[in-house]
RNA sequence: GCCUCUGUAGCUCAGUCGGUAGAGCAGCGGACUGAAAAUCCGCGUGUCGUUGGUUCAAUUCCGACCGGAGGCA
């Protein structure tokens, strides 16, 4: 499948709840893929039920990459995530299989698609503190001034209470000596290796808000909290400001139930809520994807539901592998 | 049965001394290049219970009815 002299992938895209692992581990069974994950949660060790990492049974033998590696308290960025999954995707072409690259993270799954290309740049943890008191002293606005003087185009497309992009932007010029909007560029000069075929789940909205607070009410059930007690008693506090897991949504909606300040009924609630806007802001992100193929279609039950989506990714790969073989 | 209160957005409620209404939450839309399950921006979506009356004009005032809550019996 290295024909065309690019990689072929197939990418599950869709948001969370919707019953990516599942239609993936089908691909694979069928095409002889190995899953390369996408997500930026499902990384973490431990954090199972809270991540809705599949399971065993779930996997039915397929082998599953970039899941479950990272200690809850380390941190992790897009950039070794591309690192990590191009390696993956290398090897699992070598091996003969197809690379099958499923998730929710969009960031993380653009980055890789596109080749994005990030340039060592050591983050500067002295100047980010620098900016942070630059900005309770004179005000965001202040910091947005001074990235304008280097940076105008970044700064034109930053609204003020972004201070996160602002000191981000402002950091890389202080390191690099280059503009954000330049770094951008460069980024995507190599042409990406691959040639994806990306497949969306597509789920009437309402569905997917049911699936998803369904899925809320069993992972209570297979002991959400006992696993988000576990996660903060085993979280060194040194990290528990900085680690990357602690933006999981699951535990940090229970912590008001577990230090006694809230029913669990309403933590559950909020949980549900964080879950559904997640959702949302997952399909705005796919959305923008001009390649994307939806994989969607009248909802009657949920099984059918999910066979006729298998069918159509089915077909779609089918067009796409004969296609590749064509052109040489 | 009588009395009182109440009915306004999906929910909780504000308001209009008569000129067709606005907050919070929910929801919807968008952005996104080293924390992305994060972060940030934007948007009221309405038979003002129903029906008659008064009025140039009623969601607002009056009556009846319907629904809800409480009290007295």
């Amino acid at each position: 499948m290295k024909d065309t002299g690019k990689i072929f992938t197939v990418v599950v895209c869709g948001p969370t709840a919707s019953g990516k692992t599942a239609l993936a581990v089908r691909i694979s069974e069928i095409f002889g893929g190995e899953i390369i994950g996408a997500d930026s949660m499902q990384i973490y060790k431990e954090m199972d039920i809270a991540t809705a990492k599949p399971t065993k049974e779930e996997l039915r033998g397929i082998k599953h990459h970039l899941i479950n590696f990272l200690e809850p308290h380390e941190s992790f960025s897009v950039a070794e995530y591309v690192e990590a999954a191009r390696i993956k995707i290398a090897e699992t072409a070598e091996r003969g299989n197809l690379p099958v690259i499923v998730g929710g993270t969009g960031l993380y799954i653009s980055s890789l698609v596109d080749n994005i290309c990030f340039p060592e740049i050591k983050a500067d943890a002295d100047f980010r503190f620098k900016m942070q008191e630059l900005k309770k002293q004179e005000g965001a606005e202040f910091l947005l001034e001074k990235l304008r003087e280097n940076d105008p185009e970044t700064a034109a497309e930053l609204h003020p209470n972004n201070i996160k992009r602002i000191i981000r932007a402002l950091e890389v010029f202080h390191v690099t000596g280059k503009t954000m909007s330049r770094l951008k560029h460069e980024s995507r000069l190599t042409p990406s290796p691959y040639e994806p075929l990306m497949l969306q789940i597509d789920l009437p909205r309402e569905r997917l808000y049911e699936r998803i607070n369904k899925r809320v009410d069993l992972m209570l059930e297979a002991g959400l909290v006992e696993e988000a007690r576990k996660y903060f008693d085993a979280l060194p506090n040194a990290f528990s400001a900085s680690a990357t897991s602690i933006q999981a949504i699951g535990y940090k909606e229970l912590l008001p139930y577990l230090k006694g300040e809230a029913e669990l009924f309403d933590c559950v609630d909020e949980l549900k809520k964080s879950t559904r806007n997640y959702a949302k802001r997952q399909l705005t992100w796919f959305k923008k994807e001009p390649r994307m193929h939806m994989l969607g279609t009248e909802y009657n039950d949920e099984s059918a539901f999910f066979e006729e989506a298998l069918r159509k990714a089915q077909s779609l790969i089918e067009e796409s592998i004969q296609k590749n073989c064509k052109r040489t």
